[in-house]
DNA sequence: CTTTTATGAAACCAAATGGTATCATGTCAA
DNA sequence: TTGACATGATACCATTTGGTTTCATAAAAG
């Protein structure tokens, strides 16, 4: 319940457009800085420090290949957000369980 | 792929711990702006912010009940990140047909 | 009616955030 | 070696954000 220094960087990484962006570009595949630099209006300064972010929250992984960064989706990054949700998994039940009983008492 | 301008309100809203610990009172029970206060130690301004933005985000419920206004969780509000996840849902399948078939060679 | 009580709203403030420009560094190519 | 290219790093700036204080309003209690 309480938010560990992890789950805090994910969520503040995904709150971003931009990052969020980001993250869809790198589904179809690898991409250095300057790459994905190419698709925003906005300097690689800029993007290099969304990138950063990102991989503060471990949605994304870098890798040096010579004088270039390339930069990939992290599978296991959104975990801690799926963690999370999952804490609210028994409140949909829940709600569902009084509908029904509710249903249930009418009926007699 | 484009943001919606709902997602965004919904990721932002997610952002920041207050917020999301808001949301793990609600799913206990609704409350009042000052029930939810007396969990924080700031003032009934700034936890009634946090309130608008998790509204605006669509994540909780206001009810005007006499003077008092009770929050409660809204269940849909969180459709927008999931459908955003669920857009990710490839990339994992993808990922583990490569395993899959990386090691079916391998083997051959 | 008067007094609490719960909230709404606005002005204000410090810190975080997203962005720029600039310069330094390391690597590939000639 | 020299030059071009990709990135790292820093200082700086405007806006947003999370917070406070203060005052106004509306409903419940006496």
């Amino acid at each position: 319940m309480p938010d560990t220094p992890t789950s805090q960087s994910v969520f503040r990484a995904l709150a971003d457009p931009t990052r969020r962006d980001i993250l869809v570009m790198l589904r179809g595949r690898d991409l250095t800085i300057a790459e994905v630099s190419e698709n925003f209006d906005m300097t690689r300064a800029a993007v290099k420090k969304h990138l950063t972010v990102l991989s503060d929250g471990g949605l994304i992984h870098m890798t040096t290949r010579g004088r270039e960064r390339v930069n990939s989706l992290n599978p296991a990054g959104i975990g801690p957000v799926r963690d999370w949700f999952s804490y609210f998994d028994g409140f949909w039940d829940d709600r569902l369980s009084e509908l029904k009983s509710a249903i249930e008492k009418d009926r007699q």
